[in-house]
DNA sequence: GTACTGATACTCT
DNA sequence: GAGTATCAGTACT
């Protein structure tokens, strides 16, 4: 069984965790199996220097859990319909966060293809709403911890390699090289 | 195969 | 009251 990352993996400037965290495992139980898979894509946010960033402006009571202590969970709502999975870094005080994109399925498959409605293993996570929805995660696991708890991140042995990007589906800071993920991957959500 | 559009509800101003 | 770190379905070529 691997490892599950400690709180100090996240203790870190978001750049090199986002990096880090290609290849490791996100792991889930319900109470209708194991989920589990491989994270093939992330994007970096945070500093007080990326307009992307929700914490750029202020604290608000959303993105409070951002400036928290690294390691929780940040769950954040988005278009009426889609709930984004982000992983908060850096040390306590400091805004920034690892927005997970994309995950290839291991464990649990055939419960993700009941959930998402399909039969096609490489529609099932390939992006930030749908890995959410095939993960089962909702708002009740924000400023949750991904070191204890139902929702995971476990330690693997490979090392990837890895493209960095410009991230997707933002205005501002648009054109900041801060995502990350495995080279010709086809779990990835955009190539 | 690619391109465009509508759905939808929560959060901050 | 407006904007949003998206997806899936439809309409094309």
């Amino acid at each position: 069984m691997n490892k599950i990352l400690p709180q100090q993996f996240y203790e870190r400037d978001p750049k090199i965790v986002a990096r880090e965290l290609l290849g490791k495992i996100l792991w889930r139980k319900t109470d209708r199996g194991i989920i589990s898979g491989m994270i093939v894509e992330t994007e970096s946010y945070g500093g007080t220097d990326d307009p992307a960033s929700h914490a750029y402006k202020k604290i608000t009571p959303r993105n409070k859990v951002m400036f928290g202590p690294p390691g929780l969970a940040y769950v954040y709502f988005c278009y009426g319909m889609y709930y984004l999975f982000n992983i908060v870094t850096g040390k306590n005080g400091i805004p920034s966060a690892v927005l997970i994109r994309a995950i290839q399925p291991i464990e649990g498959i055939d419960l993700m293809k009941k959930v998402r409605h399909t039969s096609h293993i490489k529609d099932l996570a390939n992006g930030p709403g749908k890995l959410t929805r095939a993960f089962f995660i909702d708002r009740s696991f924000n400023a949750k911890p991904v070191f204890s708890g139902y929702l995971l991140v476990k330690d693997n042995p490979i090392k990837p390699d890895i493209v960095r990007k410009k991230r997707i589906g933002i205005k501002l800071g648009a054109d900041k090289l801060l995502r990350f993920y495995i080279k010709s991957n086809p779990y990835v959500s955009l190539p």
